[in-house]
RNA sequence: GCCCGUGUGGCGGAACUGGUAGACGCGGCAGACUCAAAAUCUGCUCUGGGAAACUGGGUGGGGGUUCGAGUCCCUCCACGGGCACCA
């Protein structure tokens, strides 16, 4: 073997003995403990980028890990192969989505297999091919069976330039998440899964995920956002119907001076049919949509409507009802009664629209008697003022009592209201998983039988007409009816994709089953141990799966409810941003620094403006490719580098003094080894030494920390420990006979310590070392605690809190020895400088403070 | 606007439950090797004063609790993220 670090060649030859050993495959009839690790599965785009390569580093970072530790471990990889960008490319290069997607799978798997990540390939799925969406077809069917899936009517966000229907968390500012187009609403008929079935529990058990990260607990509790309240009705003058109104501020009740309703309220629609003012606010509230509302600020604007309410809790009270543009239709019951006094929103409305401001609640520090809201709404807890049967009590007795009589009235009740809406997923497009529904003239609407699955895409589709490829089909879409047999339609529409990763953690389990999964795998396996991902999907992947798994739990799948134990969030990977004079944005490969660090275009010459490091990305052209990495510094120093600079939680800074870095480090680890292979011999009993030797204390303590800060996910921790053990093992003068057998002993353990991070240069050195099992296969070495215990211990001294100097003391030094030493030291002395000694605080092994 | 997070040298970041701030790395400086460079190795590197011993300051700003605060509390500022006419 070659006396140089050569990554290229060391890195194959390991990925083929892996490759031929099955060496990362999960056993599926084990004795030892399971472990399920799996990363978020990538979209095929046909190349990596570097947040893949930091998001399955660490994913394989723990399956390594956990595998040495002897547990039985789960490390699998799939595609998350539906989606838009397959229809793009057939548009614009004539590419069947088909042979793109595969294409990219075959070309991605081979940069990740570059990689050497200890994945069980055997296990692959992709969510395109039919034999993993036949099963969702099922899956859905059960759905459809248990009430879990429905259609309606609904308006919907239309996406103009990517032709499909958005679910509201994929419209971001008013424009599609992935176009970018603005969005328009349309009324279209929908396939909806009920996940407002579990708002309740999705919300209550999110506090029980106690490895999960609390940031994302909390996105999700404001994304279900439930509130607390009371319906309340309202009758309306000279009407038959009344204005159910939802409020979380009952107690308010008295301090109404006006009702609002949304211009998508059934009233205001019915009114604007005789009401061309009305008609008009309307067109103008939808058109204006959200972009437009934004630009002004959001102005709150209304029309009297000439109607009026009559006061719940007392009938000599009438109160105008206005069409508002701030009122949502899709949140409460689309109709508000507005409290100036207690709500910033409804103030700005009424001292616009001339209404009362009727004061009801006086905070403590006020008096009562003469307290009175003016420009500021007051929207803390006091007491309830001007409010009848309500006054002296506080908000939350009043809230109590209102109900109370609202309902011994038939005008209310307490209830509950959310945020979380039904979770739409027909998109009208080509690459996806086709819905097994069949609309039949005389049957309506029809599931296909699950002995028909899959129903599969069609091959021969046109791409160059807008809108639906499956509708404009001559052929697929025309069947037969499953229940009268008669000429039928099938559903044109595919699942939104979130549909297909809400599952593909199960699948794993069952990779090549002929159900969706077995329940002893599940059983094994489920829920996944340790789950690591952008925090981008803190809200809507995990939401969704979460759902899926206690929908499944429903239809009699399976009998758990969370389908992630353990979740890790990982930062992005930035880079700084470079632009040309005319503003273009540069590569980092078209830019080079001079002496003076200023910025040049490597072919021109022309100054470069460096801009702020940013998340990668192809727009902005700041990205590295991991490849052109691979190839030249190799994949353990991608690795390692990915691992080292920041908290993983954190986003990372690529910089290509840091990947430098990583090199010249694996290349220093590689020249110590083979030093200490060359001039010592393997002797396989491992010697003991003097217990206050402090090079093997040293080694102990780095074995005993990395380990600590694996479990803790701390990788740069790890990383900064395992060099500190590298630096002393350099220091050992391997002439000395006792010196050299240490080094061989502390080489063994930084090789196994670094083998999670750096698998492939740890094979090799395991190798070089004299050791012949495979390093995967060996298991992780322990501390020995008797080389961790301190026998001496070095405490500062401080005068009154500022350090003087230092002692040493024995670890179970007691309070007068320490005095005695600390009021020895000349620095100590000087610092107190023959003052008066008030007090001396001793903390044993920590601290001595003299108080003067 | 509301909610959450972060703020430590030139830079990325360490610091267990309040107990010696700046581990480890990057960069920089000096030196060794070399005809020279690269690579490698050694040393120094928070900052002001001082030749040095030593000494003053220092974890976004201000205040507080404590023998002692990067860590806890209050307040302000900056940056990042989430939600947003949510009734």
């Amino acid at each position: 073997m070659d006396d140089r670090y050569n990554p290229q060649a060391i890195e194959t030859k390991w990925q083929k003995k892996w490759k031929e050993s099955n060496a990362f495959s999960a056993s599926d009839n084990s004795d030892h403990s399971d472990y399920y690790v799996l990363e978020m599965f990538p979209y095929p785009s046909g190349r990596i980028h570097m947040g893949h390569v930091r998001n399955y580093t660490m994913g394989d970072v723990v399956a390594r890990y956990k595998k040495a530790n002897g547990f039985n471990v789960l490390h699998p990889m799939g595609w998350d192969a539906f989606g838009l960008p397959a229809e793009n490319a057939a548009i614009e290069r004539s590419i069947h989505p088909r042979e793109w997607t595969y294409d990219n799978i075959k070309s991605m798997r081979e940069q990740l297999e570059r990689l050497g990540l200890a994945i069980d390939w055997s296990r692959e799925v992709a969510t395109c091919h039919p034999e993993y969406y036949k099963h969702q077809q099922q899956i859905f069917l059960d759905f459809y069976k248990n009430n879990l899936a429905y259609r309606r009517k609904s308006w919907v966000n239309w996406d103009p330039v990517d032709n499909t229907v958005l679910a509201n968390e994929q419209v971001i500012e008013g424009r599609g998440w992935r176009s970018g187009a603005l969005i328009e609403k349309k009324e279209l008929s929908q396939w909806f899964l009920r996940i407002t079935d579990f708002s309740d529990e999705l919300l209550e058990d999110i506090t029980q995920l106690s490895r999960w990260p609390e940031k994302v607990q909390l996105m999700q509790q404001n994304w279900i956002g439930k509130s607390e309240g009371a319906m309340v009705t309202f009758p309306i003058c000279d009407q038959k119907e009344n204005l159910e109104i939802f409020t979380t501020r009952p107690d308010t009740l008295f301090g109404a001076s006006f009702c609002a309703i949304s211009p998508n309220h059934p009233l205001c629609i019915e009114l604007a049919a005789e009401n061309e003012i009305i008609r008009n606010f309307i067109s103008d509230c939808n058109q204006s949509g959200t972009s437009l509302v934004d630009i002004e600020g959001g102005e709150k604007k209304g029309v009297d409507t000439g109607l009026s309410a009559i006061h719940p809790l007392d009938s000599n009270i009438q109160i105008p009802i206005y069409i508002a543009n701030f009122v949502l239709m899709e949140y409460g019951s689309g109709a508000i009664f507005g409290c100036p006094a207690h709500d910033q929103r409804d103030l700005d409305f009424a001292l616009k629209y001339n209404l009362p401001v009727i004061t009801v609640v006086c905070p403590s520090d006020k008096n009562p008697s003469n307290f009175s809201v003016k420009n500021t709404a007051f929207t803390g807890s006091g007491t309830l003022i001007n409010s009848g049967f309500l006054n002296g009590l506080n908000v939350d007795k009043a809230k109590e009592a209102v109900v109370k009589e609202l309902i011994s009235l038939g005008l209310g009740h307490a209830t509950t209201t959310y945020r979380l809406r039904d979770w739409g997923i027909s998109r009208q497009r080509y690459w996806g998983c086709p819905i097994p529904m069949v609309h039949c003239d005389r049957c309506g609407i029809v599931p296909v039988p699950i002995s028909y699955l899959p129903v599969t895409l069609p091959d021969n589709v046109d791409f160059d007409k807008p809108g639906n490829p499956l509708a404009n089909h001559t052929k697929w879409k025309k069947t037969y009816c499953p229940k009268c047999g008669k000429k039928a339609q099938r559903d044109t529409d595919t699942m939104d994709t979130f549909v297909d990763s809400s599952w593909y953690f199960l699948r794993f389990c069952s990779a090549r089953a002929d159900t969706p999964f077995l329940e002893e795998d599940l059983k094994r396996w489920m829920p996944v141990a340790q789950y690591i991902g952008g925090v981008e999907h803190a809200i809507l992947h995990l939401l969704y799966s979460r759902f899926f798994t206690r929908a499944l739990k429903r239809c009699g799948y399976l009998n758990f409810d969370e389908p992630f134990n353990g979740l890790f969030t990982q930062g992005m990977v930035c880079h700084e941003t470079y632009k040309d004079q005319s503003g273009q944005w540069m590569y980092p490969e078209e830019v080079e620094f001079d002496s003076n660090n200023s910025a040049k275009s490597v072919s021109t010459g022309e100054k470069i403006i460096v801009g702020r490091s940013e998340s990668m990305s192809k727009s902005k052209r700041n990205v590295v490719d991991p490849e052109m990495i691979i190839k030249g510094y190799g994949a353990d120093t991608a690795r390692l580098f990915m691992l080292s600079d920041s908290p993983p939680e954190r986003d990372l800074e690529w910089t290509e003094a840091g990947i430098r870095g990583a090199w010249r480090y694996l290349s220093a680890v590689w020249r110590l080894v083979l030093d200490i292979a060359k001039s010592t011999q393997n002797n396989s009993n491992v010697e003991t030494f003097e217990i206050n030797n402090k090079h093997i204390r040293a080694i102990h303590c780095a074995v005993h920390g990395v380990t600590n800060d694996l479990e803790k996910f701390h990788f740069n921790r790890a990383v900064a420990r395992i060099r500190e053990l590298t630096n002393t093992l350099q220091s050992l003068d391997l002439d000395i006979k006792e010196e050299a057998n240490i080094a061989r002993q502390g080489a063994k353990n930084l090789i196994q310590l670094l083998s999670p991070m750096v698998p492939h240069i740890a094979e090799e050195l395991w190798t070089l070392i004299g050791e012949k099992e495979s390093i995967y296969e060996t298991s992780w070495p322990v501390a020995d605690e008797k080389y961790l215990t301190n026998t001496n211990v070095t405490v500062g001294v401080q005068v009154n809190g500022k350090k003087r100097g230092v002692i040493n003391l024995p670890e179970n030094h007691d309070e007068e020895l320490a005095k005695k030493l600390a009021l020895s030291e000349t620095s100590v002395l000087r610092a107190i400088d023959g003052k008066n000694i008030k007090k001396i605080i001793v903390v044993q092994g920590k601290i001595v403070n003299i108080v003067i």
